[in-house]
This record gives C-alpha cells, sequence and structure tokens, in this order.
DNA sequence: AATGTTATGTAATAATGTATCAACAGGTAA
DNA sequence: TTACCTGTTGATACATTATTACATAACATT
C-alpha cells in the first residue's frame, strides 16, 4: 500500500485521518454522519481513487443500502469540506493527503496502474495566475492533473 | 463573440482556422474527413465548451444522422492531433486558440456565463513539475483549469 | 411539542462515454 | 485489374457517471 509513490504505515494514517476529520467536524460543527464517516474511511483504506460507483459498492458491503445520491453527497460533504478531492480527469474522488491546510491540490495520474498522488500546487503564481490577472480573471478553485507514468511503471515499460 | 474576455472578428477567425487546419492536415497526411471539418467548423463557430452530445445536435442540423461515437471519434482526431481540446471541468471539448504551437493548454472557466478561455501553461516548470522530479514522476500531459469569475461577471456581482 | 433546517432513502431518469461489428473508401502491390 | 490492407464511417447496443424529484427522518431551537 502507497501514499503518493512512497509505501508507508496504512493503518496508522487511517486512524490519524479519521480522528482528525473527527475533531475538525466538531470544531466547526459539521456533521460527521454514519454515511459520511464510512465514505471517508472507504477513501482512506483504498487510497486510490475511487469513482461514486464503486464507493456505492464499498457501501453496501458495509451495510448501506444506498444509491447513486447518497454517494455522491457525501462526497460532495468531503471535498466541500476539505477531507477529499475530486480528480477530474478520472471521474473519480481520493482522500485529501493534507487535510487540515488549505491548498490548491496538484495530482499526479498513473497512466498505466491508475496510481495517483496528490502534491500541493501554487498555479496561481505561475504563467496560470499570470494570464489570469492581465485578463482579470478572478481564479477561485484550480484543476491541476498531470498525467504520465510513476516510478515503478516506468521501470516496468523498459 | 469573444475569444476568452476580448471581442474579435470571429467570421475572419473562423476561416483562417479553417484553412490552417486543411494546410495542416495535408502536410502531416492526415484526413480532414466531411464529419470531422463539420466538427471543427462547430467548435470554432461556438467558441465556447460543447459537450459531444451538443456537438451531435449541431451535426444533426447540418444534416448529419451521426450517433454518439461518430462525435466522439471525430473529437478525439482533432484532440489527438491538435486542433481541440478538452476541457476535463466540463466534460467538453473547445477549439485550440493557439493550433500549430506546441503547447500545455490551461483554461479559465467562468463558472456563471461559461465562457472559457485558453492561454499557454508552463506547467512542468512550476511547483508541480519540482514535485513529480522528486519523486519520479515522467509527465506526459497536463491538466490546468481554473474556474472563477470572468470580468464580466465580476462586475454583474457587484 | 412545534418549527425550521439539515441529512437521508428511493425511484426514476438524464448525461456522458464505449464496445462491437458490418460496410465502405482510398491506397498499394501482385 | 484484382486482391488486399488500413483507416473511416454507420449503426445498435451497452456501460458509466451524475442529477432530479420527492418523501422521510434526524437534529436543533424555541
Amino acid at each position: 500500500m502507497m501514499t503518493g509513490f512512497e509505501p508507508h504505515d496504512h493503518v496508522g494514517c487511517i486512524a490519524d485521518a479519521m480522528s482528525a476529520a473527527e475533531q475538525r467536524c466538531a470544531s466547526r460543527s459539521l456533521r460527521l454522519t454514519a454515511v459520511r464517516r464510512q465514505v471517508l474511511e472507504i477513501l482512506l483504506q483504498e487510497h486510490v481513487a475511487l469513482g461514486a460507483y464503486d464507493i456505492l459498492e464499498h457501501l453496501r458491503l458495509a451495510g448501506f443500502n444506498s444509491q447513486p445520491p447518497v454517494a455522491y453527497r457525501a462526497l460532495d460533504f468531503l471535498v466541500t469540506n476539505g477531507f477529499a478531492h475530486k480528480v477530474e480527469r478520472l471521474n473519480a474522488f481520493i482522500a485529501c493527503s493534507y487535510p487540515g491546510e488549505t491548498h490548491s491540490p496538484a495530482f499526479m495520474i498513473c497512466r498505466n496502474c491508475d496510481v495517483v498522488a496528490e502534491t500541493r500546487s501554487t498555479p496561481v503564481k505561475g504563467s496560470l495566475g499570470a494570464a489570469a490577472r492581465s485578463v482579470g480573471f478572478r481564479i477561485e478553485r484550480t484543476v491541476v492533473e498531470a498525467e504520465g507514468l510513476c516510478p515503478l511503471c516506468q521501470e516496468e515499460a523498459i
């Protein structure tokens, strides 16, 4: 199991993330309900980008007999409150690797094995930000995603 | 009618783009068939991001009785050969504003009026490129999209 | 308890995207 | 010319992703 392209202590990472989420919800009086908690756990468990219907399957395995809107609403809650992101390129969702820190996420997506690694980006500082300023566009949110080959798949490709 | 957020000579811009496309296809022995030409014209005409099914409607108005795969194939051809881009955030397509110049496109998307402006970006030079190098990820393609308010919609919002 | 607000359950359907295969047109080589 | 190869199109069906609509339930405040 990996975060990004590096192995790590996954069980601990889930536990940490869940308790951090609980605290953050408590302090902001957000309701981390059963479905939302379960979806976040699923995302943390899998640690890859999951489609809404993947989530639904996992929810059913966990005893929830849920229809599509349930997954989309839970995902919307998690995304809105910074616990997860949507990877637009994949129409899929992934747990945030930097929860609690306000940031513009950027993703590296391996086209071969579908692993997704998150990093923080500063798109407003670069050429995009300059272009936006020059035409008077006010940036509210950015999607930055790189598609390519992860280190492991580069080796295989040789 | 606008390119990006600026008004311009639209009829001339379409004519130029079409003849440029014809030349480019000829010189690379790509076949700019009837459907492909029509789709490119539609994208240039509208000059906003169009979904595949919007394209299909336009195709039908133009006398093509086309099914979804026709639109997707034509769009795929145009994207692959640099005549159009996919805007991932919108699951939609737009004519390229810099055809002929190899580039990483970036888009500014107004969340109010849906206008899309293209600019060139250099994502590999910024924080994303640095992150990729540090973990050994090989970037092949980037998606850079900013969502926000265009100049006109900012005024309206006052 | 009454009320307003937020969250969930459920069915149906819309919107987006693919797989498959037969038919056809254009080149190319025997 | 004929035969063949390749790429493109036409058409049907299907798969995936996302939303609408409406009813119900849970929670918070008074």
